[in-house]
DNA sequence: TATAAATTTCAGAAATTATTGAAACTCATG
DNA sequence: CATGAGTTTCAATAATTTCTGAAATTTATA
């Protein structure tokens, strides 16, 4: 490996977090140079970089490409496809995200829904069916959330970030006010979870 | 494996899961042997079911205490120990929160500042340290919003969750409401970001 | 404290996953 | 439409991880 000092370290610890992640240190490797490099970088620039064979790092890069995590550019007088993360942090936080949803949630919640339904042969497991359903209720009260929120604007979400779990004054705040009610219903001033606009359950 | 099919199912998905979680398919069974389970099991209980050797299930068993995922139990007139998952799903939930962001995200800011610090002797390192630094703050914006939110108790939580991105709607009403300041400092009435109490950076 | 049940350790075997190099393929360009 | 730079595929091999069984250790109680 040919890299200066403080890229290497980084690089080195997200190889080793990759594994955690559920993608090789190779791939996890591929993905840190790339994202600190000022530059978009080619599959050979990755070779003489982190010492790779020229295939390795092929299917590192097909595998991220479809994690959506690098982007595709061309350089003019090159017909190599060289690579890039994009300049913007929160849209890898973004995408990233997304991807663990659509592969380790989505899947999830399918199928504790399937199992949900089934009206279980052997009594015995009623138990477990009802802690099938818990658990799915729960993933959908995230997931919900999660998909409430992930369109939010960056600036906004900073903001609601940076609330943190002072929100909760907020909601008491606007539960007081809701005593002076705008429309026909009188609110229930103890409770904040009525406002939500209707629950979405498509998906 | 001798499991009613339900809790089969659900056992396999989890395995499977499991491994893209960082821990063995092993042990993704166990936990979700355990999880679905009406009463505590113990290590034979176990070996029975999934057909593991009694040395694989101790292991997997360690594992998961290391993650404080399950609790250790004692029956009457029975010297086994027995493991149990907590009933409140919503305390696994915290623990697997907990225990993920101290395992990865900790280490991972960690080394994120002490790169962020070093002067590199490289100038061609510029870049590389300012996008380190980048990725620090903002995972330094989520953890200080995960450190406030995980405290707050469930019933509350729920409401969080269910308000959503609507939370938009209650700031901007709180920042309208802002214009008849509490105290002697007009707020500024377009960003709602200012009303935390003060930056915790401790860790 | 002896003993027997329960648990853990650990080195090797088995299974899985990652990596490579050679060959096959693609496609813009002369 | 032939060339060759660039890319991908894939079977083989290397590396890693997981799993096992036998032996060692721990622990409750007689």
């Amino acid at each position: 490996m040919r890299l200066p000092p403080l890229q290497e370290r980084f690089v080195m610890h997200f190889g080793e977090m990759g594994a955690r992640w559920g993608v090789s240190r190779t791939v996890g490797q591929i993905y840190a140079l790339l994202f600190v490099s000022d530059r978009p970088l080619c599959a050979d620039d990755i070779v003489e970089a982190l010492g790779f064979s020229r295939s390795n790092v092929s299917m590192g890069l097909k595998e991220l490409q479809s994690w959506k995590l690098v982007r595709l550019r061309h350089l003019p007088d090159d017909r190599r496809d060289h690579f890039t993360t994009p300049e913007d942090i929160w849209e890898i936080v973004r995408t990233l995200a997304e991807q663990r949803k659509a592969r380790e949630i989505d899947p999830t919640l399918t199928m504790l829904r399937e199992l949900a339904m089934e009206t279980p042969a052997d009594p015995s497991e009623a138990h477990a069916q009802a802690r099938m359903r818990e658990t799915a209720e729960i993933i959908e009260l995230l997931t919900d959330w999660y998909d409430e929120v992930k369109d939010v604007e960056t600036e906004r979400l900073k903001q609601l970030l940076a609330l943190g779990a002072a929100i909760q004054k907020v909601i008491e705040m606007k539960d007081k006010i809701a005593l002076f009610p705008k429309r026909g219903a009188a609110a229930d001033a103890k409770d904040g979870a009525e406002t939500k606009p209707a629950k979405r359950r498509e998906r």
